[in-house]
DNA sequence: CAACCGTGGAG
DNA sequence: TCTCCAAGGTT
């Protein structure tokens, strides 16, 4: 490739004005070694930790994964144990991590690991994504840490700071699209530290080129960025309503369905009509439709089953 | 592919 | 108080 100094080649049409590869690496690397984030999914290798803490941080922050994890791993210590566990086991200890969805896919993964993989977690991209609740991101983030292998990865973080390293961003909420994240994610990929220099973008991106009020001041990359103290004011950001009743949004009360059903002890089926009020306050008669509705799609989910006692209709976690 | 899927801390 | 946002994935 190049000489120490020189411009990253990047695989597009025009070359971007953008900061000398190598040195990027080597300033973010000896950041790393100060400055870097001790976290218990770090410097470990079991395939079954690393995906729990991948799965776990998806969409999460960390603060809130430091806290489950390892209750998580108490109660499910291995990949075996999680496979035989009862759904609503992993549903109940997933409580306060948002998304439920993600514990039944975890559970299911586990059960298909199990079937299909022999109990081991596969070290291919394909057979990874090809797993429930794993996509792109989540299974080259597993190749890198729990594999060894130098791949390179885009979540938010990487591509906040990719896009604003690399890119002149107009305002502190614009990204460069999803694809180029990838291209330049990879150019600039350290493939000898591929392990350090991915954690490195991260913890970088998530402690100091954060989404809101980027601390460029103390940043390592200050001087190689394009962006550094000159992003304009927060975007425009106009979000589409989301699909709500009273104004709170339909997955809100399915968050507290879900909540309900945990408190209820283990195997207790509550009726149907007794979550209306503990869900909505002012839940009546002509919202029955609307409950049904709701539980009907957490069925549709795995994640309550719906069944009926002398005739009225009961809701357990399934 | 736009919409959906939680929860709670931070600004 | 209210909006934004967080190691994304699925349909």
């Amino acid at each position: 490739m190049s000489a120490h100094g020189s411009a990253v080649v990047l695989p597009s049409r025009s070359p971007l004005p953008s900061p000398p590869v190598r040195l990027l690496q080597r300033t973010i690397l000896q950041w790393y070694r100060r400055h870097g984030r001790s976290l218990p999914w770090r410097g470990i290798r079991d395939p079954y930790r690393i995906l729990l803490s991948e799965v776990m941080l998806q969409q999460t922050q960390v603060s809130r994964v430091l806290v489950k994890y390892p209750l998580f791993l108490k109660r499910f210590p291995t990949i075996a144990a999680l496979a035989r566990a009862r759904r609503a086991d992993v549903v109940r200890t997933w409580q306060g991590m948002g998304y439920n969805n993600r514990a039944v896919r975890l559970h299911a993964l586990a059960q298909e690991v199990a079937a299909r993989h022999k109990g081991r977690i596969p070290g291919t991209e394909e057979a990874l994504t090809s797993l429930p609740g794993i996509g792109t991101y989540t299974a080259r983030a597993i190749l890198c840490s729990a594999f060894g292998m130098p791949v390179s990865f885009v979540d938010v973080n990487i591509r906040r700071l990719l896009s604003r390293v690399f890119q002149k961003m107009p305002d502190t909420g614009s990204m460069v699209p999803e694809p180029r994240a990838r291209e330049i994610a990879e150019a600039a990929l350290d493939r000898t530290h591929a392990y350090d220099w991915n954690q490195a973008l991260m913890d970088i991106g998530a402690t100091i080129c954060t989404a809101r009020n980027p601390l460029c001041t103390a940043c390592p990359l200050a001087r190689l960025c394009i962006s550094a103290g000159s992003m304009g004011a927060p975007a425009p950001t106009k979000k589409k309503p989301e699909r709500s009743l009273y104004g709170i949004p339909h997955r809100i009360y399915r968050g507290r369905i879900i909540e309900q059903l945990r408190l209820s002890g283990p195997r207790r089926a509550l009726p149907l009509a007794s979550l209306g009020p503990k869900v909505l306050p002012q839940f009546g008669p002509r919202h029955t439709g609307w409950l049904e509705r709701l539980m009907k799609g957490l069925e549709r989910d795995g994640l309550v089953r719906i069944t009926s006692r002398r005739g009225i209709p009961v809701v357990r976690l399934a």
